[in-house]
DNA sequence: TAAGATTTGTTCGTATGTATC
DNA sequence: GGATACATACGAACAAATCTT
């Protein structure tokens, strides 16, 4: 292991923003970890030899360790054999990462089915023929949960964010990672949001069925691997989900994700 | 401003994943600041205030900070009137964030096509007859950049960033923030990855000129309106492009996005 | 320009907590 | 249980940045 060596810090040319001792021992670490192409469980050196090799103090060491464990890109345990190792970012934490973002950004119900629309049939059609039995039956086990119509209002919220685990199950099986991401990321923020329903808007049952109806006859096209089928099948589900939800009143993205 | 109050610690049960101290306090501070509805530049308690609300040391309560100010929640200035304050999650920082997970998931120029060529006629569909002639002059003195055929093997590299510009370009002036934002991260993929150009595949001129051709007739359907007509260009565009990605061995986001 | 005030930035020494053997 | 090897936390002092006068 060698690290960048004694005294890495490059005395900076004025000019450049300066960024705090912390960050810039984090950026250190971080070239240095892709330059040993270290891997999803490899250790990095201990506390008391990065305060060596950087000569800092052991506060600014842990700055930056809480630095790279805020992006996912460390994990830290304590005790013998314990120290700070190279931690794959999970996806829930991207997700949270990514949600901070559009926290600021006054995301619309349309805004997001805009892309639901051009990327849900598309996993619908890569999937088709796809998914074993099981994979097929864990999705209508999931449909089954709402067969009955919601009778409160809290039922129907609940029966929505199933509806969408009912995407995000789907995506799972995705080989390509960042559709699957997407198609979740989707799916949660729309599992979060609150929705207000309009007082002069009661529960459209026929809107409801039809989107349920929609995921039956997908499961039956992802089975059969009718590609196109499925695609279309998922086009006309989005549409009315879109419709369902635009029926309803909803603020986006009123709050930060849970980690 | 109400903090937490004193000891705002609750006795965790010890069955919880035990997190760290400065990963709680992060967690309160963010949850207070939605609670407080800050907005951007709002300042937050200094650290003399926190260390007594919370009741713990300096180190600790640096340490949450720089946890937030990792994910972009909060930037800190010294000096009189300075502190940490609200700061709105940058595009730049929020696609290094998620860069991040892509870093081990190995995405494939295919993967990455196959979400281009849902989105990308959408924007260029959803912007037709919107775009200022000053908007739209950008486009074409981008597009002229590149109308002399690549020497070098780096002058195409070049070509192919430029390129790609023009899509985030195109992005930017969507309304659909998510929207934007996907366009713009898949560009900088894309301009990211080091590609190793086939020994047997010389620079294919035709499909390059055929991209090029594509970009100028978006250009005059978006500027006469014609939103359909847009769309199926940039279909084209996109079924042109990842032709002549796959023409060539790319590999693909092997190293973290720099900041 | 200079001095002083304010607030974060950094260091060091010490003590405590935690997991492994 | 005890010893060991680590991270975690505390507190006091001093350094640096930046605003005001």
């Amino acid at each position: 292991m060698s690290f960048p060596s004694r005294d890495p810090m490059p005395r900076k040319p004025a000019t450049e923003p300066k960024r705090s001792r912390p960050a810039r021992v984090a950026d250190q670490i971080k070239d240095w970890v892709v330059a040993q192409r270290l891997k999803k469980g490899d250790r990095l050196p201990g506390e008391a030899e990065m305060i060596d090799r950087f000569g800092m103090a052991k506060g600014t060491i842990r700055e930056a360790m809480r630095l790279l464990e805020a992006q996912g890109l460390v994990t830290t345990r304590t005790g013998p054999g314990g120290g700070s190792f190279v931690g794959e970012v999970s996806e829930e934490r991207a997700r949270a990462l990514l949600g901070n973002y559009f926290y600021f950004k006054d995301l619309t119900v349309a805004d997001i089915y805009q892309i639901r629309r051009a990327l849900e049939p598309e996993v619908a059609a890569s999937l088709a023929g796809k998914l074993s039995e099981a994979d097929l039956a864990e999705l209508e086990a999931l449909v089954s949960q709402y067969a009955a119509p919601a009778a409160t209002a809290e039922e129907e919220r609940e029966q929505h964010v199933d509806s969408l685990k009912f995407h995000a199950v789907l995506a799972r099986h995705s080989d390509n990672a960042l559709l699957a991401f997407l198609i979740r990321f989707m799916a949660q923020i729309l599992s979060d949001l609150t929705v207000y329903r309009k007082l002069y808007a009661p529960h459209n049952h026929e809107l409801w069925e039809s989107g349920r109806n929609h995921q039956i006859a997908l499961i039956a096209a992802l089975r059969e691997g009718r590609a196109e089928n499925a695609r279309t099948i998922m086009a006309d589900h989005m549409a009315t989900a879109q419709r369902f939800m635009e029926a309803q009143e909803a603020e986006v993205m009123k709050r930060f994700i849970a980690e």
